[in-house]
RNA sequence: GCACCCAUAGCUCAGCUGGAUAGAGCGCUGCCCUCCGAAGGCAGAGGUCACAGGUUCGAAUCCUGUUGGGUGCGCCA
């Protein structure tokens, strides 16, 4: 519960008293009433917008109604003013104790501080990365599985049970293209010279030891065998190789899937057939054939009939087929009862998906709510591309000549936290640069240094505190604290809602602009020491000032350390 | 041709699901260090929120249209 909660909670019993004395009619949606701190801190502390929102419905003058219900507010402990502003804000100014009372709580929580329980009860599978398993990952999987990890970390933090999982793409061509790849190097490790690599193959060297590890096992027995017969074996032994190279990359970022679910398993199982059966059932497939596309030169277009479910009903431009015209399932077909899967175990699906699938969003949206018959909350979130640049120049990638840059290498070179942090300095949806000099950078347009200087800054002068003999003991004089150090409280207090906004939008980046903001706020707070000793957090010789700002010092770095958690952040004791 | 995403300060971007005078960093201008809190600090200038309508007490935010940019468009995954 917080402040803010609090309020609303207030505001609530108002209104129901209003409604009882016949102020206000009963039954008004009060779903848009907020309690929020005014942009300006000089009209007071919180405001709500109940009166405005609420004026129409109620056939009042905004105004009218916030003067009713501004004295009311105004009698509430703790409350020193509620004065009705512009167009019918109600600003109220609280007893300055009340921030004293919020450092207080944010020490008592601790790493609790912030967590909410908006997502109480309910299950939300997060499917992120799902890269397919033919080779490590490069740097362009980086940002969806980074996005997809924090927003995973924020659900979690709002009070979501999460399931963390990757769907492994082992049933197409491209597990069987990659299956002949590792035959070559198999072939090539029992001594014979396979030249250059063909065309249509994977060409990279982290095939060799796959190939290695096959020959070692099996000999020569699979040499002169006809496709057919080792196929299955090797394209198995590649895919399982390939996981636990993307396993390992993965973890360099920190990160960990509950569950990797397998294609080829939900193929294997006859979800596809029995997801088919029941779309058929409702009547949302029919044989059709598809209109050639526009605007796109395809000279190598024929009309075919193939069974088409009706996407279109959903919302879809067209109708998509789930079957090729040899009768196997196209990507989609799989793809849906997957999702229809997935549904049985959650009561939220979310996908973190590349930018470059956008085009397939609505077909699956619209299979998972005709599967689901729209029981199942279903979001596709689009992640943009990352431009990677060195020194103001694009880096080059050549995907066929399997020379890219891997997350590995970069993970390497600027570290986890680095690449964590950096990835989520944007809205997903708006495309970003990934500039290797400036995300290592040491300065302030630096938000990842930035937040960990002000973190780093806290600890040091705890550490400094304790070596000149001030420790923390009993409770500190929070009066002590000046106007400046209670807005950074405030501030700081603003961390609960801002976890709840971004978990509701679904938008993990707000978190990484919040600590920014917060950590500015404390280093402009730690800068008034340089002009003015006497307001340096460590005052010598005064012992009850000191352990004060102590205490404010250590609320704001648990707020950072909380804050840091979502983003799967380290938040460190001291810079390199 | 169609769909989706985007358009906010010179540049890179936020803007808390419709609130009060639209914010930050960089860049620019001006001040501020003879040592241990300058890997900087303080202040200032800078905006027709692409454009035109609409909804609303109130719009950068929602709706429609226009312009301009990106992505994608049957049996690739």
């Amino acid at each position: 519960m917080t402040l803010y909660t609090r309020f609303a909670d207030h505001i609530g019993a108002i209104l129901d008293r209003l409604e009882q004395a016949g102020d206000l009619p009963a039954g008004l949606d009060r779903s848009h009433v907020s309690v929020e701190p005014p942009r300006d801190p000089a009209y007071g502390d919180l405001a709500t917008n109940a009166a405005m929102v609420l004026a129409k419905p109620a056939g009042k003058n905004p105004r009218e109604l916030a003067m009713l219900i501004a004295p009311k507010l105004a009698r509430l402990d703790g409350v020193t003013d509620a004065e009705v502003a512009g167009p019918g804000f109600i600003n109220v100014r609280l007893d300055q104790d009340a921030w004293r009372e919020e450092l207080r709580t944010i020490a008592a929580e601790g790493c609790r501080y912030g967590r909410s329980d908006i997502g109480a009860d309910k299950t939300v599978n997060i499917e992120y990365v799902s890269a397919n398993p033919t080779g490590p990952m490069h740097i362009g999987h980086c940002r969806g599985a980074v996005v997809g990890d924090a927003l995973a970390n924020l659900l979690e933090y709002a009070g979501h049970e999460v399931i963390r999982e990757y769907y492994v793409n082992d049933a197409g061509a491209q597990v069987d293209i990659l299956a002949r790849s590792v035959y070559l190097r198999y072939r090539e490790a029992l001594g014979e010279d396979i030249g250059e690599i063909p065309e249509g193959l994977y060409p990279g060297d982290y095939l060799k030891p796959v190939g290695q590890a096959l020959a070692e096992e099996f000999g020569d027995s699979h040499l002169n065998e006809h496709e057919m017969v080792w196929l299955r074996l090797f394209r198995q032994r590649a895919v399982d190789a390939m996981m636990d190279l993307i396993r390992a990359d993965l973890a360099l970022l920190g990160i960990h899937h509950d569950v990797f679910a397998s294609e080829a398993e939900v193929v294997a199982a006859g979800h596809p057939e029995a997801a088919e059966a029941k779309l058929r059932h409702d009547g949302l497939i029919y044989e059709g054939v598809l209109e050639k596309p526009k605007g796109k030169a395809d000279e190598d277009w024929e009309p075919v009939e193939l069974p088409l479910f009706r996407s279109t009903e959903f919302g879809d431009d067209q109708d998509r087929p789930i079957r090729k015209s040899d009768g196997s399932r196209t990507y989609f077909g799989n793809d849906l009862a997957y999702h229809y899967q997935k549904a049985r175990n959650a009561d939220a699906l979310i996908d973190i998906w590349g930018a470059d699938h956008s085009g397939t969003v609505k077909r699956i949206k619209a299979a998972v709510e005709a599967l689901t018959g729209g029981e199942t909350a279903f979001d596709v979130k689009l992640v943009q591309m990352v431009q990677l640049l060195r020194n103001g120049e694009p880096v080059k990638m050549s995907k066929r000549s399997g020379n890219f840059v891997t997350l590995a290498d970069v993970v390497g070179e600027v570290g986890k936290d680095v690449v964590r942090f950096s990835m989520l300095t944007r809205k997903a949806d708006a495309q970003m640069d990934f500039d290797f000099a400036k995300v290592v950078e040491a300065s302030r347009d630096n938000p990842v240094f930035y937040v960990q200087y002000a973190h780093a800054r806290i600890r040091s002068v705890h550490r400094k505190a304790a070596a000149e003999g001030i420790e923390p003991h009993g409770e500190a004089d929070l009066s002590l604290l000046d106007a400046e150090e209670l807005a950074l409280v405030k501030l700081g207090a603003q961390f609960p809602r801002m976890v709840e906004a971004a978990a509701l939008a679904r938008e993990p980046h707000r978190i990484a602009f919040y600590l920014g903001d917060l950590a500015a706020a404390f280093h402009a707070l730690w800068n008034r020491g340089n002009d003015d000793p006497e307001k340096r957090l460590l005052v010598v010789n005064n012992a009850p000032l000191t352990m004060a700002r102590l205490a404010l010092a250590s609320g704001i770095g648990q707020i950072i350390r909380n804050g840091l958690s979502i983003m799967g952040v380290e938040a460190v004791e001291e810079l390199e």
